[in-house]
DNA sequence: CCGGCGCCGGGACATTTGTCACGGTGAAAC
DNA sequence: GTTTCACCGTGACAAATGTCCCGGCGCCGG
């Protein structure tokens, strides 16, 4: 019997996903969480065989828990299940020392043979998503010019990213240009919306 | 036997769905749509007692399909189910005549419920969420300001919204202007994203 | 030891953005 | 028939943004 941890902050899509889990004969749902930290505490209290994390929750990223797994719980498989097919996310994942990643838009089918192979010792990626990711190269920003473009993609002005990240005015400005130039965009809002398709920010 | 047709563009969760809804007893999943086009072209062959409508889909919103639901099966019951609980696409969903409003954050439990009670004649609304709607108050854009404010989100330059709106840039200013005005915002950023969260655009 | 690079800052400049005051049209509301 | 409001435009101005210089520091690899 395969053991897994289902981490989804959406109810009802995990509400869904554990009851269809849990008709396969050889699977049982052991834990779920709807948040990050719900999701490490479970892991370490049930230990699963696999753990099914989705990128995106409330208090932290799927991604982060899946590198704190790797330390806490080297012989769970992780894989990555989310909406936004990123580039970057794969990277990360795989950084992560992620097993498999799937994205939503495929049928469901897919889910339970990819907890299997994964399980198997095989690695589970969308091939699409896999020559996107090499294309798109690494995450040419870097650490102070991803926070400058974060914050001033909700519309943060210059004076306030400043104040937030302790630096001058001048320096903000400098990083968001850069920024912009890395992405080959027009202004803040465009490079933002690249940077985020790709999983950069 | 209710009929019952489920659209929704994210093929895991509506396989998830699927499968879910088909174990009710009571319930049978008739038709599966991915597109807006899809679910009009199935509702119309179909006929379904009950038609359960994702908000965001790749080629139209279901609050659309909604509206044209009303005229064309005057007879079945529509459930709008969606992932942000905007006061905005409440107050839509209500004029395009549906029955209920979901967000996907709730247990599964509710969904089998829900459908049951809209074809008792019943609404089903969060009523947290018709609260906010209230609060919200009605969408205080204009249709232009809409048109200017949405073109603007995705970093479009103030002159190429000039072209494409064709108008004058500084109309398309004044459009912008008065969005942040009334949004209560200091910048198009900060004014898109205020929208967007209240479901304006 | 030197070069490259991430990091931090300053100053100056052109461009873009946001605001305001103003005028005119047409359609709907009272 | 007047008022109201969405709509479209102009011109001018202040503020924010984006770009390009320049300087310095510390760290790492050749």
């Amino acid at each position: 019997m395969i053991r897994l941890l289902l981490a989804e902050d959406q109810g009802m899509m995990r509400g869904a996903l554990a009851l269809l889990l849990n008709l396969e004969p050889d699977i049982e749902v052991v834990a779920e969480a709807g948040t990050a930290a719900e999701a490490l505490r479970a892991a370490a209290s049930t230990r699963p065989d696999v753990a099914l994390l989705d990128i995106e929750m409330p208090d932290g990223s799927g991604l982060d828990v899946a590198a704190r797994l790797r330390d806490e719980l080297p012989d769970c498989r992780v894989l990555i299940v989310t909406t936004f097919g990123r580039p970057g996310y794969l990277r990360q994942a795989m950084e992560a020392g992620a097993a498999g990643f799937l994205v939503k838009d495929g049928p469901v089918e897919q889910l339970a043979a990819a907890v299997r192979r994964v399980l198997a010792g095989e690695r589970v990626i969308d091939p699409a998503l896999a020559a996107a990711a090499l294309s798109a190269g690494p995450n040419p920003l870097t650490d102070r010019e991803r926070d400058a473009l974060t914050a001033a993609a909700d519309g943060t002005t210059v004076a306030d990213i400043a104040v937030r990240l302790h630096l001058s005015e001048s320096t903000v400005r400098n990083y968001l240009s850069a920024a912009i130039g890395k992405t080959g965009t027009r202004n803040r809002i465009e490079a933002a919306h690249r940077a985020r398709a790709n999983g950069w920010i």
